[in-house]
DNA sequence: CCTAAAAATTTTAAGCTTGAAATAAATTCG
DNA sequence: CGAATTTATTTCAAGCTTAAAATTTTTAGG
């Protein structure tokens, strides 16, 4: 009785409260990926998804398959296809084939790309430290816990 | 002189961290928001970015104009140009000559978009809900304070 | 072996996104 | 007033993104 008196507006309240929380995650993100975004483009001329392949082969010398390449990143198969052309194009990385299996397609960054990004990615550390530094260092270990216990559908973000 | 000593590891290990919540910022974010793109799309064959317009005209009932619009969705003025058109081919938004400037558009919703936006919202309140869900009540006021003093060039996220 | 199903990838069509250039109208100020 | 600047918007070219269809190759089962 005092069950139904409370469960509904209480999980009501609760609701609207997860709705500001992803309002306000969505539009702190979008600042700092759009900071990104133009920082990339102004100091390097390329662009967040590139940098992400880039990052994603740097921790892999030995390279990836496109359909690795795509479950890390989270995005498409096709998706993949083009950012690989355009960093072919560009020099940073090479396809080769896969031994054993002609359907695949193995990735890996040049020297050229090694280098790129490791200049990329240092400055990169240095864009988002500032941008999140009005955090102490408390509520820095604060904000990367809770966002670490967060899971959907049962899986953690972490 | 310890100040010396102090300061720039300390500073690396900091940045590190920040670097850390980014990264899994990132990822949460992307995950609720695909989740979202998947579901406006299946279960009412919308978009988010469409979406995101009807959500900021719906709290305007006098409309809003193009550029209004485009700082309130922080995208860029073309862009609002394409999901506008899309939404009167709809029958969900009207533009109107402003009055006093020939420039200008208004972009108000219409009774369908209205009633659209209000049917859509319900559900999405419950999807962002359940996604959230991992968070007690606690964790959840403590997520939005972080995410609420985090100050990017200046402004809060707030 | 040989055919059906599965897997890896590319292609395609549509929409989103941006910065820059183009238009058009309003404002400023000499 | 009239030229120059600013403001509101659209157009454009390029790239990103996705789901669905198509292609090619591998694997499984009879």
């Amino acid at each position: 009785m005092s069950l139904e008196l409370k469960q509904a507006p209480v999980g009501d309240a609760d609701a609207k409260q997860r709705l500001r929380i992803w309002i306000r995650l969505l539009k702190l993100s979008r600042r700092i990926e759009s900071e990104i975004r133009e920082r990339l483009r102004v100091e390097f001329s390329t662009t967040l998804p590139r940098f992400d392949v880039l990052a994603a082969l740097y921790r892999k010398g030995e390279g990836m398959k496109m359909s690795e390449l795509s479950q890390a990143l989270m995005v498409s198969n096709g998706n993949v296809t083009g950012i690989i052309e355009r960093l072919v194009q560009d020099g940073q990385v090479v396809r080769m084939p896969v031994e054993g299996d002609r359907r695949a397609m193995q990735v890996r960054l040049t020297e050229a790309g090694r280098e790129a990004f490791a200049r990329m990615a240092e400055v990169h550390e240095g864009w988002v430290n500032s941008m999140l530094g009005s955090l102490d260092d408390e509520d820095a270990a604060r904000l990367l816990a809770l966002l670490g216990n967060v899971s959907i559908n049962g899986r953690k973000v972490k």
